[in-house]
DNA sequence: CAGACCAATCTGGTTAACCAGTTATAATTA
DNA sequence: TAATTATAACTGGTTAACCAGATTGGTCTG
């Protein structure tokens, strides 16, 4: 059989396309469930494509909980109904990729409330981590050098002691993109490191002290100057 | 070579390892971002571990945006210092399962900040996708049937509406958990499904008309209810 | 006739072989 | 000698063959 080598986005598409035709499947034979889905080797014999693609588009329907693998066995649907089946695969067929505000964004609502959750949960080992990201930014920063990557270390050490394992996994999805599109668009060569010694400190005594609130509006300030110079991005 | 069937958090373990292992070797080789990565085949042989293992931690990997892999080329450290890598796999292997708590958390705090940016971006579209999916739950929810379904697919249209992509994907991603987790201890059975016929109509009120303040106020008292009975879960 | 048992078959997972670009090296030539 | 071309090795992706546990249908036994 001839091979293809795709491209990102092809694979993609056809992934799509199998995905819609087992929804289409699963509306035709009515399946509920626990029911089990035909065969992996039955699905690509049916679409005509490789068992691998099948493999992978099951796996992203795994993925978004809507089935289940289990070994030596089948692929079976998932404890939600026909409607929210329907209803969500055809949402992940329409999802676009992330783009950089959506991003921003949802940095922000994360962080602000991970800060705020901190404030109120952190443990002592959380200090620790904490006060130990800090000073490695503060080091580098001193010295003009760059320090994104330690900034970046220090948020994530607030998104762990927030204690909240969803929030925690979500900001470590997003974190990488928004760095590479930071350093795409320079954002932190104007000097702002130094700035954010100081925020960064107060928002570490805030967690410390166990203030909440504070913590919040110490975060929001150090957004703001980070901020300021990516309206255009 | 004998084969094993691994349970999945076997799998996971080794999966773990596979990564240290791959951090390890970076630390030690001194990668920075855009080296290539030895081959897969000859990880494979290093760790003692077959190709395909090899080829999930990679991707795993690649999903957080600390690896890319070129066809007929290599795979690459990505654009992230050595600090940010080292500490971000750490954050990774350390990550545990989410928990019921800090899924609805989660979900609560996304949902009010969707419903607001909802209030003020939906489209002529939205407006219509999210009345459709309210009328199918005030039909079941008149009726006494249960309409979990339904009620899920009201929320995910607001995400929608929203017009954050990363948020509607989050959305997506702990909205089948929390369903089910919902459905294991019997949440919706109360008689809630027909308060919640007059909630819905008020968020979509306020969607319409837009008003975010109103929009999140409605949504909170939408939760309110919702999750009352939650607390001992 | 009902229930236990067994073999043939089917399943997702795993391994190994293969493909076609990419890349590094060596041979060639101006 | 330096630039250029040809060739061989290497790479991630893809396909096909294989594995062992699960399932199923029929058979045998009580």
């Amino acid at each position: 059989m001839k091979i293809e080598i795709l491209t990102r986005t092809e694979n993609q598409e056809i992934q799509n396309e199998i995905i819609s035709k087992i929804r289409d499947l699963m509306n035709y034979k009515n399946l509920e469930p626990g029911d089990k889905l035909p065969s992996e080797r039955m699905l690509s014999e049916k679409f005509s494509v490789s068992r691998s693609n099948v493999r992978e588009a099951i796996q992203k329907l795994e993925f978004y909980g809507l089935l289940v693998s289990k070994p030596q066995s089948g692929t079976f649907v998932a404890d939600i109904g026909q409607v929210a089946m329907n209803g969500m695969i055809e949402d992940i067929l329409r999802l676009k990729e992330p783009d950089f505000k959506s991003l921003v964004e949802t940095r922000i609502l994360l962080e602000l409330k991970a800060v705020r959750l901190a404030a109120q949960r952190r443990t002592e080992q959380d200090l620790i981590q904490m006060k130990k990201a800090l000073e490695a930014y503060s080091e580098k920063a001193k010295n003009g050098e760059d320090a994104v990557q330690e900034d970046l270390l220090f948020h994530l050490a607030i998104a762990k002691a927030s204690g909240n394992s969803t929030m925690n996994t979500f900001m470590l999805i997003i974190t990488p993109e928004i760095i590479t599109k930071f350093e795409e668009h320079h954002v932190c060569d104007k000097g702002l490191a130094f700035m954010g010694i100081q925020e960064h400190q107060d928002i570490y005594d805030a967690i410390e002290v166990q203030d909440p609130q504070l913590a919040k509006e110490k975060m929001k300030v150090h957004f703001k100057t980070l901020y300021q110079y990516c309206y255009n991005i």
